[in-house]
RNA sequence: UCCUCAGUAGCUCAGCUGGUUAGAGCACAUGACUGUUAAUCAUGGGGUCCCUGGUUCGAGCCCAGGCUGGGGAGCCA
C-alpha cells in the first residue's frame, strides 16, 4: 500500500469516505481551517479541513505558505463553492518548516522575470507547475509520434570534433590546463596534448549524424540537447537547448513539408488531450496578464482556440519568390512600413516573417525553395527557375508569436554537387569526408528538419520568453542554478 | 553586439518643477472573526531609493560612467 496517495489521483478517482494520507506544500491557510496544498501532480490544490481543537495550535502556527505537510483523515465531499472534495484532517505533520520572511514565493502574482532570479524555487508556482507538466507531455508526445511512424531514436553525440556545421559559434570542450595552455611552435594551441588530440566542441546539430544514420535504417530522430555560444539576447534564444532533428530517408521535400505539418499537429493534439487542465490555466493567466498590456499587443484568440486552429487547419504553402511577391504588393511595402528593404535574394526578416504569418495569412506558413546563396551547403540545389536564380529545396515553418519554429531541408544527395557545395562555403573536405562518402556508397534522396523543443512548448503555453520554458535557462551572462 | 526602457520596503508599484521625517497595496507580527476560496477587519514593525563620481545651500528626482534586468534588432531553432 502506498505511503500517500497523489493529489491527481484523488481527484481522478474520488475515493470518498475512506482514509487517505497526502503530502504536498502548502499554498494558503485560511481562517485557521482551511488548508489548500499542491503535490504538483496537477494544477488543483486539495483543501485539507483542520478542526482547531484537534490540532496543536504551535503546528498549526507552521501552516506557512511553502511548508511541507503530511495530512490523514477522510475524503468528503466538499461543503464549500471552490472544490467538490477535501480531506478532514485528524492527523497533521509538518514535513518541513517554510519561514515566511525569508520564503520568496507569495500566494500573489508575481512578475516572471522575479522568479526567473528564484529558478530553484518558481517550480512551486502554478505557472511554472503548468508549464513543466506541459514540457514533459510533450517530450512523451515526440517520442510517441515517431516510435508510431517506425523511425529510431538516435542518440547524436553532445561532444563533436566537427565544426563544419555550421550552424553557429560553438563551447569548446578541453581538459588542458588553461592557466598553462601548451603552444605549438607557431604559437598556437597544441591540440594534439588535449583529451582528443584535437579541438572538440559542444554540438550545434545532430543533422550530419542523422543523416548517416538514416541512410541506413530509413527513419532517425535525435532528441536531446545542443549548445550554441552565440551572444544572443533575446527571448527565443538559448545556449542550450533542445532540439528534435527527424531524418528520413527517400523523403523529398515535400514529403518532409508533410511530416513536418502531422508532426506539429499531433504534438498540440497530445497537449490538448493530455495537459487540458494545465492549458485551460495558462490561457487564464494570459488572458489575464494581456489586460494590462495595449490592445494592439494582446491575443486575437485564446490559447486553446488558437492551438486547436492549428491542429484543425492546413499550413499554408509558399515558395520564398511567392513570399517576395506578397511583399512587394502588400500595402505595408508601398507605405513604406518596413525597416529592411524587400527583393528576390535578401534573408526574409523578422518583420517580414511577421508580416506574412500574423497579418497576411494568419496562420502557420511553410516556406520553400530560398536562393541557395542564404542556406546551408548541404540542402539539395534545385533546377535554376526561368530567370536563372538558383534556389535550394529548403523549407522554414513560420508561426504566429514565435517566427521560425522548424528549419529543414531536401539534403544534397549528389556527391560531385555536394563537393562543389562544400567549396563554395570553403569546408575543407577532409573535416567532413565521413559525411562525404554517403554520397559515394549507396546515395539517395533524404530529407530532414530541426525543431527547438523550447519553441515548441513556448507555442503550446503562450509563454513570450523561452526562458521560462526550461527549468535553468542557460543565457550569456547567466548560469546561475 | 546594437537600439530602447527600467532599477524606490520581501513582492507589485506611486513619489509633482530638485525642498522638511520617502508612501500605498500585498506579505509579515499581534488581536478579532470562524465554512473560508489570493478570506475579512483593526493595530504594528519593516528602506544601502542599484553602484561610483559630479552639479547644487539642498538629489530618490539633474549630469557622467558602470552594473543588473526587461523589450526590440541581428544571428538562429
Amino acid at each position: 500500500m502506498a505511503s500517500h496517495t497523489d493529489i491527481a489521483v484523488l481527484y481522478a478517482n474520488k475515493p470518498l469516505d475512506t482514509q487517505v494520507t497526502v503530502k504536498a506544500w502548502v499554498r494558503t491557510f485560511r481562517n485557521d481551517q482551511f488548508l489548500a496544498v499542491s503535490d504538483g501532480t496537477t494544477i488543483r490544490t486539495l483543501q485539507i479541513v483542520l478542526n482547531k481543537e484537534e490540532h496543536d495550535e504551535a503546528k498549526l502556527k507552521k501552516l506557512n505558505t511553502g511548508a511541507c505537510i503530511s495530512a490523514s483523515g477522510i475524503l468528503k465531499p466538499s461543503l464549500g463553492k471552490g472544490q467538490d472534495i477535501e480531506l478532514i484532517a485528524d492527523q497533521l505533520e509538518i514535513l518541513g518548516e517554510c519561514d515566511p520572511n525569508e520564503f520568496p514565493i507569495q500566494m500573489k502574482r508575481h512578475t516572471l522575470d522575479f522568479l526567473r532570479e528564484k529558478a530553484h524555487l518558481r517550480f512551486r508556482t502554478n505557472t511554472f507547475g503548468a508549464v513543466f507538466r506541459l514540457r514533459h507531455h510533450l517530450a512523451f508526445a515526440i517520442h510517441a509520434f515517431f516510435n508510431e511512424r517506425g523511425f529510431f531514436y538516435l542518440h547524436a553525440p553532445i561532444i563533436t570534433g566537427s565544426d563544419a556545421e555550421g550552424a553557429g559559434e560553438m563551447f569548446k570542450v578541453t581538459n588542458l590546463d588553461l592557466n598553462n595552455v601548451p603552444r605549438t611552435e607557431d604559437g598556437g594551441v597544441d591540440f594534439s596534448q588535449d583529451f582528443f588530440g584535437k579541438p572538440a566542441n559542444l554540438t550545434v546539430s545532430g543533422q550530419l549524424e542523422a543523416e548517416l544514420a538514416a541512410l541506413a535504417l530509413s527513419k532517425v530522430y535525435t532528441f536531446g540537447p545542443t549548445f550554441r555560444a552565440e551572444n544572443s539576447n533575446t527571448s527565443r534564444h538559448l545556449a542550450e537547448f533542445w532540439m528534435i532533428e527527424p531524418e528520413v530517408a527517400f523523403n523529398d521535400i515535400v514529403a518532409n513539408q508533410d511530416l513536418a505539418e502531422s508532426f506539429l499537429k499531433y504534438c498540440f493534439n497530445y497537449a490538448l488531450k493530455h495537459g487540458r487542465e494545465d492549458l485551460e490555466f495558462l490561457q487564464e493567466r494570459e488572458i489575464n496578464e494581456d489586460k494590462l498590456k495595449p490592445v494592439e499587443d494582446r491575443q486575437s484568440m485564446p490559447l486553446i482556440q488558437r492551438l486547436e486552429f492549428v491542429a484543425n487547419n492546413e499550413f499554408e504553402r509558399i515558395t520564398y519568390t511567392e513570399a517576395i511577391d506578397i511583399l512587394l504588393n502588400s500595402n505595408h511595402y508601398k507605405k513604406k512600413k518596413f525597416k529592411f528593404d524587400v527583393k528576390w535574394g535578401i534573408d526574409l526578416q523578422s518583420e517580414h516573417e511577421r508580416y506574412l504569418v500574423e497579418k497576411h495569412f494568419q496562420k502557420p506558413v511553410i516556406i520553400t525553395g530560398y536562393p541557395a546563396a542564404i542556406k546551408a551547403f548541404y540542402m539539395r540545389m534545385n533546377e535554376p527557375d526561368a530567370q536563372g536564380r538558383e534556389t535550394v529545396a529548403a523549407m522554414d515553418i513560420l508561426v504566429p508569436g514565435i517566427g521560425e519554429i522548424i528549419g529543414g531541408s531536401q539534403r544534397e544527395e549528389r556527391y560531385d554537387v555536394l563537393v562543389q557545395k562544400c567549396k563554395q562555403f570553403n569546408i575543407p573536405e577532409d573535416h567532413i569526408w565521413w559525411y562525404l562518402e554517403t554520397r559515394k556508397f549507396g546515395t539517395c534522396p533524404h530529407a530532414g528538419f530541426g525543431l527547438g523543443f523550447e519553441r515548441l512548448i513556448m507555442y503550446v503555453t503562450g509563454m513570450q520568453n523561452i526562458r521560462d520554458v526550461i527549468p535553468f535557462p542557460r543565457t550569456p551572462l547567466n548560469a546561475e542554478f
